[in-house]
DNA sequence: GGGAAAATTTTACAAATGATAAAAAATGAG
DNA sequence: CTCATTTTTTATCATTTGTAAAATTTTCCC
């Protein structure tokens, strides 16, 4: 799904992470709204659990943390991805992250205390619950691998190639950060390989 | 659990993920069986799908993977943890990582198939299934955060903290390099905080 | 226990990355 | 469009980390 970037309703993001027969899904989405907020947005907070999760249909967004006076974004997102404090929605504890909305977006609000009480009543919502845990999984773990096989050029390379758009419209600095390593290597890094 | 060492049984570490009832523990326990393999032998092979995962009673195991001339270990564990080619698992697909045994390692091998067609079948295994990659999304994550957020001195440190037995029974080649460091690195590392 | 092999530490030097400051370029509000 | 602000690049120097090789320590097999 290379530099993708369409416009995503409910449905289809539903059915990406596991096709659910239809009273299932109509289940789920009675606990789903439609949602919008502006660029600059702070739609979780690292001090609090949160109850939602979103799903972005349109838009950017990133999960940072503090470390002393700097910020590192350990998280950028678009399109067809989910927004989520992991430790609130697996481990019921604050998380270690703000996230703050790059653009105006579009997000569908998924109340998690309700997911939850579906999770045990309905397997295929249990499955599809398996699912997203388990994509998600497999997404972080090639973020770690990443990190340990590849060098920061090559990490900045394979952004490049998997997602160019997300090059454009976040700014350098979130993107040197989450690829961890400084705006001014990442400078060098472009300056090199044009 | 800090250095966590106990033998474990298979109901309780089936039990630690999430506690099932007692004819679903039966229906998964069917898929499981007890098998030992010695110190050296390599478990899983990253050019293979495996249909395997094994939960370790008791031992030490690594997973590491080549770059080059040399080996990146990107993953140790011990008793209580789950020894897993997520890329198969997940996906279905060869993973990244070839699993050796650093000890002589008695484990509980559960065929994923046969938990394929329980997921479909039992609500309470497929939210067991949730819980288990849930956890593990967890644990890669922090690993990842921890990565990022973290100076190298401050990750063995937190390693020390946490499981001061696998420093003792893990080489330090395979400490650094699942570190993100060399060895040469984290003997500097050693000897300023002594 | 003795000796060979493996693992770990130490040293010296090279390469990569970080910190800081300043210049250049891009963006956005009025 | 223009000016102020923000973002990105460039330059310099300091620090960290890596590479290679040698020295030391530990492990393990006979």
């Amino acid at each position: 799904m290379k530099g993708y970037n369409k416009l995503m309703n409910i449905d289809l993001i539903l059915d990406n992470i596991y096709p659910l027969p239809d009273t299932s899904k109509e289940l789920l989405k009675k606990s789903i709204t439609a949602v919008k907020y502006r660029k600059g947005h702070i739609l979780l907070r690292a001090d609090k659990i949160e109850n939602n999760i979103y799903f972005i249909k349109k838009g950017v967004a990133r999960a940072y943390s503090n470390k002393g006076n700097t910020e590192i974004t350990f998280w950028i997102g678009k399109e067809d991805e989910t927004i989520i404090s992991m430790k609130s929605y697996i481990a019921n504890q604050k998380g270690y992250e703000d996230v703050e909305l790059l653009e105006d977006c579009e997000l569908y609000e998924l109340n998690t205390t309700d997911l939850q009480r579906l999770f045990e009543n309905d397997i295929h919502i249990a499955n599809w619950g398996r699912r997203f845990a388990e994509k998600e999984l497999i997404k972080t773990e090639e973020r770690l691998i990443s990190r340990q096989v590849r060098t920061a050029t090559e990490r900045y390379k394979a952004l490049l190639d998997d997602s160019p758009d997300l090059i454009k419209r976040v700014q350098l600095g979130h993107i040197a950060s989450y690829l961890g390593i400084t705006q001014v290597s990442l400078s060098r890094i472009r300056a090199e390989i044009k």
